[in-house]
RNA sequence: GCGCCUGUAGCUCAGUUGGAUAGAGCAACGGCCUUCUAAGCCGUGGGUCGCGCGUUCGAAUCGCGCCAGACGCACCA
């Protein structure tokens, strides 16, 4: 018997029967006319109480003026299927379904069926999805807090993309502005002394060693060529320079932590044309006026606090004036959905970005904002103190070089972007059992231990494995979790929460790592140990690709 | 003062479109290696879900008010 589905389908499929039976209880008058509450499946806590399960009869109790524990008689006396075992009452009145065993190695064959294909759902046909990430200033090396986006961004990207919505990634170069001439005046500030000569530092300039072997590189490449033109050209050449040398160094670090970009855009290229007309726009329908010399947005229109400047007096635009005309052309370019990854301690800003789409016409609710919390990082149980100011932080590079890209990708997904995330470095580092990345890491690379085992020993999958042989708790509950991944995927999509992946997976690999201490693979029966390696090498398949969604690799050995 | 996030076991955290006896890891304690990786498994103990009031058949979850911590309140980016 096939009901011909994945578990996804399955549970559309039971949504179905619910709501035929009660339109049909409708239509008998044993339901009074009206809505139908919105049904609810889940999967209940115990395995005890089913497969799934159902609050429909506690949900339209007041609705129908009806008893709850009687609702859930008349539904389930009306519904039936042949991939049905059997139904429940239980509790105040939950529904629960029993689900024949055929529907469970059915699924299973399903999923193996698909190969690759099971890692990913359906393209869905809705408009694309911007994720734009990161968007440090190139101005010095990214830190632990930009390390957070960077895992969290990509994730996403990768998490939507396997959901089947249609995603660009994107990182805001900010390469126009002052912190672009601090930059400028702070390598301009240390190539002169690296001379003997005594300047003053610029005030807003950048501290970090990273300028003084900017300075230093110049000097190695071109000596003394710019010590004696004029200030300005030698400004306006560092500027050049130490943006193209920051730049390169951002996508080095990215790319060592597996993150990569579909666009990298320049906010160069939104002056002075776009920033006009966005503020022209602004002008026309009427969100701009007029106030000391500046030109401000009505914002305090769309839910701000208080109205902000775009054009300053000197007419120079701010850089809220460069991001309406950068967030308009996300729109323009036909995004359904903007989703920003900020730091928390930009939340501020959230709702002047929004109010000025609003402004524009667009509706703010297309663009999500998602704010990460702060990252404290732990050594030895203290906290490792952090200041930007001296340039004196811990960088992602060490960071990397300390703990791994594997560990502290997944140390960064792991949390909910809305809890301030303490990353224990000792922890990171420690390749133990407390270290939940080497516990999952663990799980595959005993899999693809027992599968070049199985090589030796000459046992196969073969074409057709008989995964009814597969009775054992720990069976059942490996191949549940494993049929519970389109699912899984589909809600951590819809919440943009790559953390539940990073769960997920490590739940997997529990469940995999009980399963293997029961249940033998080599000198068992034949039928049965080509059943578990058809079990154990879906598992494999699936921890790869929740492995992938987090940007973590998938080791054959450790 | 205003805004935003957080407060759940000794520690770090899940669970928050309201549902069944609130979960996991670590730490503590007790077991399991002559057989596929013990970086593993099994078990035990551990909770006023910050506090109070409310809505509801039902609240960790929703509302209001407190308390505590973090972050932010620019013609900086």
């Amino acid at each position: 018997m096939s009901i011909g589905g994945s578990f996804l389908e399955i549970k559309e499929i039971l949504m179905q029967a619910i709501q035929d039976a009660a339109e049909k209880a409708m239509a008998e008058d044993v339901f009074p006319a009206g809505e139908l509450p919105e049904i609810v499946l889940e999967v209940p806590p115990k395995k005890e109480l089913g497969d799934f399960a159902t609050n429909f009869a506690m949900q339209s109790a007041r609705a129908f003026h009806m008893n709850p524990r009687k609702i859930a008689e008349v539904l389930t006396e009306r519904i039936h299927g042949s991939w049905l075992d059997h139904i429940q009452i239980a509790g105040p009145g939950f529904i629960n379904f029993y689900l024949k065993a055929d529907v469970l190695y059915d699924t299973l064959a399903q999923a193996m069926a698909q190969g690759s294909a099971y890692g990913k759902l359906p393209l869905k046909d809705v408009p694309k999805i911007q994720v734009e990430y990161v968007s440090a200033n190139p101005t010095g090396p990214l830190h632990v807090g930009h390390g957070r986006g960077a895992a969290t961004g990509s994730a996403l990207v990768n998490l939507l993309r396997a959901a089947g919505y249609p995603v660009e990634s994107e990182y805001y170069i900010n390469d126009a502005g002052n912190q672009i001439d601090n930059l400028a005046a702070s390598v301009n500030a240390r190539y002169l002394e690296k001379f003997g000569q005594t300047v003053a530092f610029p005030e807003n300039g950048y501290h970090g060693d990273d300028i003084i072997d900017t300075a230093a590189r110049i000097i190695r490449k071109d000596g003394d060529k710019y010590l004696h033109m004029e200030e300005k050209e030698r400004l306006t050449i560092f500027r050049e320079l130490a943006l193209k040398e920051k730049l390169a160094a951002l996508k080095e670090d990215l790319a060592a932590f597996n993150v990569h970009y579909d666009v990298w855009f320049s906010e160069r290229t939104l002056h002075p044309d776009a920033v006009r007309e966005a503020v022209e726009v602004l002008q026309k329908n009427g969100n701009i006026y007029e106030k000391d010399g500046a030109l401000w947005l009505k914002s305090t229109a769309y839910g701000d606090d208080k109205d902000r400047v775009v054009i300053r007096e000197n007419g120079v635009p701010t850089y809220l004036a460069a991001d309406i005309a950068y967030h308009r052309n996300k729109f323009e370019r036909g995004f359904g959905t903007v989703i920003n990854i900020w730091g928390a301690d930009h939340h501020g800003y959230v709702c002047r970005v929004k109010a000025a789409m609003a402004a524009l016409g667009y509706n703010p609710d297309h663009l999500k904002v998602l704010l990460l919390q702060m990252v404290s990082l732990y050594r030895g149980g203290e906290l490792v103190k952090m200041s930007k100011r001296t340039g004196d932080s811990v960088t992602l590079a060490e960071l990397i070089d300390e703990v791994g890209t594997d560990a502290a990708r997944y140390f960064f997904i792991m949390r909910s972007l809305d809890s301030q995330l303490d990353f224990d470095l000792d922890l990171a580092k420690s390749q133990s059992n407390e270290n939940p990345v080497y516990y999952i890491q663990y799980a595959h690379a005993r899999i693809c231990s027992i599968f070049r085992q199985a090589a030796e020993t000459g046992l196969e999958v073969g074409p057709v494995p008989q995964l009814s042989l597969l009775t054992d708790a720990t069976e059942i509950a490996l191949i549940k979790k494993i049929e519970a991944y389109p699912e899984e995927l589909e809600r951590a999509a819809a919440d943009y929460a790559p953390q539940r992946i990073a769960r997920y997976v490590y739940d997997l690999a529990s469940t995999f790592h009980s399963f293997y201490s029961q249940c033998r693979i080599m000198g068992v029966d034949q039928p049965l140990a080509a059943a578990r390696l058809a079990l154990v090498g879906e598992t494999r398949e699936v921890i790869r690709y929740a492995l992938a969604i987090l940007g973590v690799s998938a080791p054959d050995k450790m």
